[in-house]
Formats: structure tokens, sequence, C-alpha cells
RNA sequence: GCGCUCGUAGCUCAGCUGGAUAGAGCACUAGACUACGAAUCUAGGGGUCGGGAGUUCGAAUCUUCCCGAGCGCGCCA
């Protein structure tokens, strides 16, 4: 039993025993209460805030209620001290084999260790990335992308049942443009000399490919068609050329998908419709007319009366439009559908990763899943911030008219993939991140991928030195404070993970695997500096095992936490 | 004008959902390779957590009002 959990449940217990003496209200609420790794380690191993917590609901002052919760876990099967401090923390000082017991958790769990089950096998379905299928991803999809496959990840190694699914926004005027670009590209493969890209159209180079492979197919069939004949069947073959281009780019990510969903799909299949006929029978929608935006009036505004979904009764400022005014649907009707769909499918449980300047869509989503699921929490929606393309300190200029932009294909070529999905999560995802592809190609600690991947060689580096691993071994020995460090924060890796995937924040994993690292390249120089810190001794074969154990625990947990990631450890550099 | 996301050391950022004396890296200063991999490590200085008020045993974290930055604001997706 991990040794958070044993104290959790003997100070159950404990709160029990009081309840029934009735020193606690029956009401008492303990969902505060915590055992936790105090960052100073004077203040023991184990700290507690329940005195504190409860002082109030049971009317003692907090270093009264302390001293009495103080003595019962005195009595707790491995504890050897336990101390009040400050306003009322309680600090447990436990005997060693406790710990030396985690460790020993550690190597029989191996990779799985920190995986738990809190997600108890439930469905989440995560939608990420879904960009326009109008080009190649660029640099900046690949924040969300990562975000999202990583959270993937984390949730999985929680026990969740997590679909990974793209959203394929192929119904609107954006990929008849793409159409209409593959179209010129089309003429100019069959010899046509097409001069400068019209505005208004995709001028990128990557259509050239499109239009050839068209002409390939169909021949010369559209040259002297209408644009209504023609519009329907090239813009199929483009959107499934862009498509194929994303699937590959994620795919060099490590990044594959469940599940793609078509927009255009589900408009044909009448999901609109019968999405807002749900709307319409629980009473959300009326025909209403929009006052302008304050204090920025657009120029060209009519009042104008039209199909509205009653956001203000879920948080949203005002509530919002349906219908174009040719009478096609918006699009966030159709995402509207889409999410019914999803709910459908998965029965809650929704994640968004959205880019920040869809911000301001946030509201209006979360209000309309409310009103379908009859749920506040049947969505949340991750925002991520842009990410600034650097160069040696100074920014890389795209300018996406011109269509130059920095594709996550280049990025991948010049990086690798394993850099891209740690680097995009050394932020919080609400952060804006700079990203500098020269720094992070170093082999120094200013490359934290490269940081962590050595921390993890060095330990199979010790690992060969040594040979096999003798089976019996006294973990015991395990004393010295800077293995004590090491120990503890191995140990809190599972709670890592559930309070990151809780959080729905997987850029925790990245720090935590990046303080571990520290943790044992410092223990590593800690045995250069004084030769009976060393791993390996020859005069000490008892403590050497030990201390190789420690060496491979934590060598496991690094692999577990990468493996989270989807970055594969390295033995050697 | 309104909304969203933010503001933490000179710079770049963490801060475990309210806990103890706010932590790392870079940069700067001074050190450690006859060595299990020095691609690393040790020590030091550096802070009114944007500002004010409030909530309570306790606030970087929650509430509110200012200041500043980025993003968004009917028939784009």
């Amino acid at each position: 039993m991990n040794i958070f959990n044993y104290f959790e449940s003997k100070f159950k217990e404990i709160v029990d025993e009081m309840r029934r003496a009735g020193v606690f209200p029956e009401t008492a609420d303990t969902s505060k209460i915590v055992f936790e790794l105090p960052r100073d380690p004077s203040h023991g191993d184990i700290a507690c805030n329940a005195a504190m917590i409860l002082a109030k609901q049971v009317k003692m002052k907090p270093r009264d209620l302390a001293r009495l919760l103080a003595t019962r876990l005195n009595s707790c099967d491995g504890v050897t001290t336990v101390e009040i401090a400050g306003p009322g923390f309680i600090n447990i000082i436990v005997e060693p084999r406790l710990w030396s017991s985690e460790l020993r958790a550690i190597l029989a769990a191996g990779k799985s260790y920190g995986s738990n089950n809190s997600g108890a096998g439930k469905s989440v379905n995560i939608e990420y990335v879904s960009a326009n299928p109008t080009g190649p991803l660029h640099a900046a999809h690949a924040r969300g992308a990562v975000l999202g496959d990583a959270l993937a990840g984390l949730l999985e190694f929680s026990g969740w049942n997590v679909t990974r699914e793209y959203y394929i926004n192929d119904a609107g005027g954006q990929v008849d443009t793409l159409a209409r670009s593959v179209y010129l590209r089309y003429r100019e493969a069959l010899g046509e000399n097409i001069s400068d890209i019209p505005p208004g159209l995709y001028p990128g180079a990557y259509l050239q490919e499109v239009g050839k492979a068209l002409a390939a197919r169909d021949g010369d069939c559209y040259l002297e068609q209408d644009e209504a004949k023609w519009l329907a069947p090239v813009r199929i073959f483009s959107i499934d050329a862009m498509m194929s281009i994303i699937r590959d780019d994620l795919l060099r990510l490590g990044i594959k998908m469940d599940v793609f969903s078509s927009e255009r799909l589900l408009v044909e299949d009448g999901k609109v419709q019968a999405a807002m006929a749900k709307l319409h029978k629980d009473g959300h929608l009326y025909r209403g007319v929009l006052e302008p935006p304050k204090g920025k009036e657009p120029e060209d505004w009519e009042p104008r009366e039209q199909l509205l979904f009653k956001a203000t009764t879920f948080g949203d400022e005002i509530d919002r439009p349906l219908q174009k005014s040719d009478g096609s649907w918006t699009y966030f009707s159709s995402d509207i559908a889409y999410h019914l769909d999803k709910l459908e499918r998965t029965g809650g449980n929704l994640i968004n990763i959205f880019g920040a300047d869809h911000g301001g869509y946030v509201k209006r989503m979360m209000a309309v899943v409310e009103a379908l699921s009859g749920q506040k929490d049947a969505l949340d929606i991750k925002l991520c911030q842009l990410v600034n393309l650097m160069e040696n300190g100074k920014p890389v200029k795209m300018s996406k008219r011109a269509g130059n932009f920095v594709t996550v294909r280049d990025v991948i070529d010049t990086v690798g993939a394993d850099v891209i999905r740690f680097i995009m999560l050394t932020r919080r995802s609400d952060q804006t991140l700079d990203f500098d592809y020269r720094k992070v190609t170093e082999q120094s600690r200013e490359n934290p991928v490269f940081y962590v991947q050595y921390a993890h060689a060095r330990c199979c580096s010790v690992l060969r030195q040594a040979g096999a691993l003798q089976d019996e071994v006294c973990l015991e020995r395990l004393t010295a404070p800077a293995e004590m460090a090491l120990i503890k924060l191995l140990v809190s890796w599972p709670r890592i993970v559930v309070s990151a995937a809780n959080a729905h924040e997987p850029h925790r994993i990245a720090f935590y695997l990046m303080d571990l690292a520290s943790t044992f390249h410092s223990l590593w120089t800690a045995g250069r500096e004084n030769p009976t810190l060393r791993f390996i001794l020859d005069d000490d074969v008892d403590l050497t095992s030990a201390r190789l154990w420690l060496v491979k625990a934590t060598a496991l947990v690094i692999r577990s936490g990468l493996g989270v990631l989807a970055i594969p450890a390295k033995d050697e550099m």
C-alpha cells in the first residue's frame, strides 16, 4: 500500500472513532485534509493539515486538536514520532522500513508504477488539433496537438478509456476556397500559365502536387465545366489530399487519432436539424434580434431577426445565432450537432483543446453542452496559448499571406518529435511559449529533454557496470539525505500522476521529470565528491546492492514518466 | 466599451486547486574531472508575488476595484 494511502486510511479510522465518541460531529468535512511530503525536511517525513481544517468544525483550537490527533497517529504501526508545528501542522517521522517498502513497490510494479485506476474505465473523449483541412499543420498547431495527446496518455495511465478525436471542418467556405485554389493548380498542371495567385485563394506551393494528382487521376474533364459542376468533386479530392498530409504530420509527431469526424457528414446526415430539434424541445431556442456589440459598432450592422440559442441562460454574455442570412447553418450550429454526437457516444466527459484565438468561443460551447447534457461539467475546454518560434533568441518571421509559414514537418525535421513533445509541455498551457529551435538541440541543461534522457542513460550506465542485480537486498541501508530525497521524490510519482490527470495538466509530468533528473544528477555528483556515496562500492556488497536497486527504480520512474508523454527513454546518449 | 487568458528574482518560468521561511533554470561570482558518463554538480547574492481593499488560524492562490499585456467580440471556421 502506498504510504500516503496508508496514513489516509489510518486517519479515517481515527475520525470514525472520534465521531462515535461524539468528539467530532457527524457532518465533519474531511475532504480538504491531505498527507503530503513537506518541502522542508525538518518538518518530518509526512505532514498533515487536519487540525487546521477541522478546528472550526470541531470547535477546538488547532494546536489542541493537533495534540489529540497526534497521540492517535503516534500509535500507528511504522510511526517513529509525531510533532506539532506552526499553527497546527502534524509532522510525522516514520521508520525507514516504510520508505524501503515503497521502493520495493516501485520495483515490483516496474514501468506501470504510477498508473492508477482513478478513471475506473470510464470513457473520455479528447478532441484536439482539428485544424482546417486547407494545408499542412503549421508549427503553432504542434502545441495543441502535443497537449491533447499527452493528456490522452496521462488519462489512459489513470484508468480512463480515452478516445482521441479530430474534427474535420470540411463544410464551410474555407474548403470551397481550397477547391478553387487546387483547381487553379490543376489548370497549371495541364500546361496553363496561371501567373500570380489571385487574392483570396491559398497560395501555398504544396497545392501544386495536389493539382498534378488531380490532373493525373481525372484528366482534363473539368477544364470546360462550370464551377458548379467541378467544385464538389475537386473539393472532395482536395480535402482527402489535405487530410492525408495532416495525418502524416501527426504520425510523425507520434499522434494517432482514433476517430476523424467530418462536419460535412454531420450536416448531410441531418444531425444539425436533430440537435436543433432537441434544443427547441427543451425551450432553448427563439427567434429574435441581437443588440450590436457596445463600443465597437460594425459599419455594416443591420438589426436582423434570426434563430438564436439562449446561451445567456447558461452564463454566456449574449444569445448566439445559429443560421446565416442565407439560411444555412453557422459553424456554431454544426459544432452543436457534433458535441451532441460526442455526448451520445461517450455519455459525457468531453475535453476540447482550443487555440487561444478561440477563447471567445468557450462560453457558448460550455453553455450549449450544459443545455444538451444537463450537466455542468460534461465539457472541459483547455485553451492553449501561442507559440513564438525563435531562432537564437530572434523571432522567426512568418507571413501567412505569402504562404511561407513554418510547418510542423519543418520543425520535426530540425529538432525531432521527442524534443517537440517535451518542450511544448515545459509551460502551463495557458502561458505563451517561446520555442527556440536552436537552443533545444543543444546537449546541455538548456535542453530539458536531453537533461532527462541523460539521467536515464546514466542510470543504465551504472547498471551496466554493475552487472546482475542481487535479489535479496536490505534497502534499509539507504539512509543518506541525498538518497532519501530521491526516494521520496520517486514515491510521490503516483500522486503527481493523479493530480495532473485530475487537473488535466500534463505539463506537471514534464516538470516532475526535470525535478527527478536533477535530484538524480545531484546524487550522482555527491558520489564524486564523497566516495562513500558512490553507487558501486568495492568494500560493501550489500549497500551497493541497495543503491543499485535505487538506481533501477529511478530509471523505471523516468521511463514511466516519459512513457506517459509518449517519449522513448534512451539507454545511451 | 464588454468578455476571456495572464502579470511571481535582471531574463525565462514552476508553485501539487488555501498551508509553514515563495522555488528552479539562465545570467553573474566562487568552486568540483587520476573518477559509476563533468553532456554533470556544489555554494553565494538577487522578491512590496503588478497595486489597493476584503474573506480567515493562514492568500501568489479565493472575492472586488484599479494599472498593464495578449486574444476575441452577428451571417469566418
